[in-house]
DNA sequence: CATGAATGAGCATTCATTCAT
DNA sequence: AATGAATGAATGCTCATTCAT
């Protein structure tokens, strides 16, 4: 067997390029915040001449876009395999927040974007990866309806409510000490499918 | 009977321009989003000189900070309004809804500041007011289970899955061509009450 | 007698940088050429703050304009008064070659941007002042025509010759040795009046 | 029968650079004026790589130099033709601005370099091609004088006068909406030989 | 307390040019 | 000879902020 593919030295150097910016970016990013940030800031961390940079991207939106997208490609594939292992809308639901906090928790250092900000800015970039993320839950939560697994409900709202519910909790899962995916998943599981007087009881091990 | 708090001329010049200020800002990060927004362009709207603003606030953050505490400010009371006219949690949890969904609708304008943007970025400031004011639904859920009405679950998800389903069904709300704060507050309430299965079923009407 | 309209500190101040920023400008361009001046040169041999700069102009062009309408805004006041206090279009025309030598001989600097250039670039910007300063010419050849001292020619290519011999006359005038303004008024005018053959005579004396 | 010089396909290829180069050029200046086109534009415009364009000019000035040169040495021959089948100075006028006057028709393009620009912005450039130009007129003006055909002028003074005609009247020309060369060429011509009272009387035909 | 011009640090960006492939 | 990505100096310009009036 033999490298179907062979890639230039050229072809290296820009993938690497790539690479470097991206890191650089998600490092500036989560120092300064999204709003502090300067495209200088980033090509300075980046090590390369600034006009390199402008070969890649060509704005901080840009490059902070691609990082979004980045994060959410490498969660869609999961998604789509929870989707397809489950054999009932719950089982979805329990699966999904599972992935997604899961991931979170192993990738904490992108989503911490959010914090550090003095005033505590919070950003988010609704890319047209992550609307095709959201769309997916949707239609998954729609084909479920056609297939009367679930009543016939506004498929937007409740597509919003889980996405509304995996952001604040997830937000509040990376401050605390120890990460805990699970304890997390099983909180927005259980609210989802029972509602809150169903929520897992807090032993004193969970409280601070 | 008399004025019972006179105010001088100097004061009301003092308020007007807060005010001005205030007004200016909103209409500009709506126009411009936030991240876009230079004092600049604020000052500009309001027709005072430079040098003044400053005399009132010290940067894009603190007027947009303002601007969100305002908000806050005018919630915060029909919350505990809302807290001590409910019998139950329930309740609570419906009226605090209701509450949310109908000031949205009602200001819409402010919250369209997250819109607008060209690469749709969607900015939120944790304010002092903010924090304090989810702090306060955090409370009200302890002392809840303080007094056994509800199950000695973790609270601070608790509060922050509401606070996700308020953000992001309201979003979408404020999106619809019909603005229908009910309807938003009935799925939301439905949800965190009982789980996705309870969820009012979507009539004919409610379809596009 | 006093001053009817005493200057503040702060509009004396605004006459001064608009006067040093033109000075400036005048010279940069006599030195490096329109083409290869940047802004940046301008703001350099001012003094003041860059910002200060775009308070006044906002670009290059701006204030090669303004240097261009300068001249033009001279110039105009003193052909008018030829114009009139010429009996005929003989007259009018030799007057007006005089007044334009002479005052290209006077401000040689500002014209001199034309020359030095690496590749000898020569610049002439038609700005408003300068076109209404060409009409102007062009009226009087028409009056003259509605009144029948001058037969009813082409007017705008009469006053295309005019200007054109002006031009280069006087191009080839600044750049000789000796600056001799009458000589070519005399020149210019009896070409336009009578044609080549009643050139007057090159001495010995003119010789170079 | 066989090629007398046989091109190689290097050859060929360079030749075809070069002219695409000169093309692509031709075309930016006149959509981007002088000023403001780049050497990158121009490459843009050629299709080839940035590099390439260094093989055969080395800045926007050498390639504008190149392109006027171009213009002059179509023109030189003719105005050298003209000069041999003319029988005196009266003709060789004529002959000259008849020439000049057809070929700006012709090339039309090329000269409208010099408008567009959105200040007006007026460029021309002094190269060898066009001195040499200049100066073979006035060569030619003092071998009359030599021949006694014309009176001991400034030869400089009038060949400037010529050139001066010519510029500002064919800039003219090239704005009127249908173009008329001999029109053009008569005026100049007249007026050089006998002033403005021999003129070409404007019939209704020609008035606007 | 309002005013608004001056300030100059700092930013985004371009561009001519080089040079390894 | 052609290529095109890398380079980094340099440019135009904005902006928050100050401070004399």
């Amino acid at each position: 067997m033999h490298s179907v593919k062979p890639i230039g030295k050229r072809e290296q150097t820009k993938l690497n390029n790539r690479e470097s910016i991206l890191n650089a970016a998600r490092e500036v990013f989560a120092e300064l915040g999204y709003g502090a940030t300067t495209v200088r800031d980033i090509i300075r961390k980046t090590g390369l001449a600034s006009g390199t940079f402008y070969n890649y991207y060509k704005s901080k939106e840009e490059v902070f876009e691609a990082l979004m997208d980045d994060g959410m490609r490498r969660i869609r594939p999961r998604l789509k395999a929870d989707r397809i292992r489950s054999r009932n809308f719950e089982e979805f639901i329990r699966n999904a927040f599972r992935t997604y906090f899961d991931y979170l928790a192993s990738d904490r250092m992108t989503f911490q974007i959010i914090r550090r900000n003095p005033a505590s800015l919070r950003v988010r970039m609704d890319t047209p990866e992550m609307i095709a993320g959201f769309e997916e839950i949707r239609e998954y939560i729609e084909e479920d309806i056609r297939d009367g697994n679930v009543p016939p409900v506004d498929s937007e709202y409740l597509m919003a409510a889980v996405v509304g519910i995996a952001m604040e909790i997830g937000d509040r899962m990376i401050k605390r000490p120890e990460l805990n995916a699970t304890e997390a998943a099983d909180f927005a599981t259980t609210l989802v499918l029972h509602g809150f007087h169903a929520l897992p009881i807090k032993t004193d091990a969970q409280q601070k």
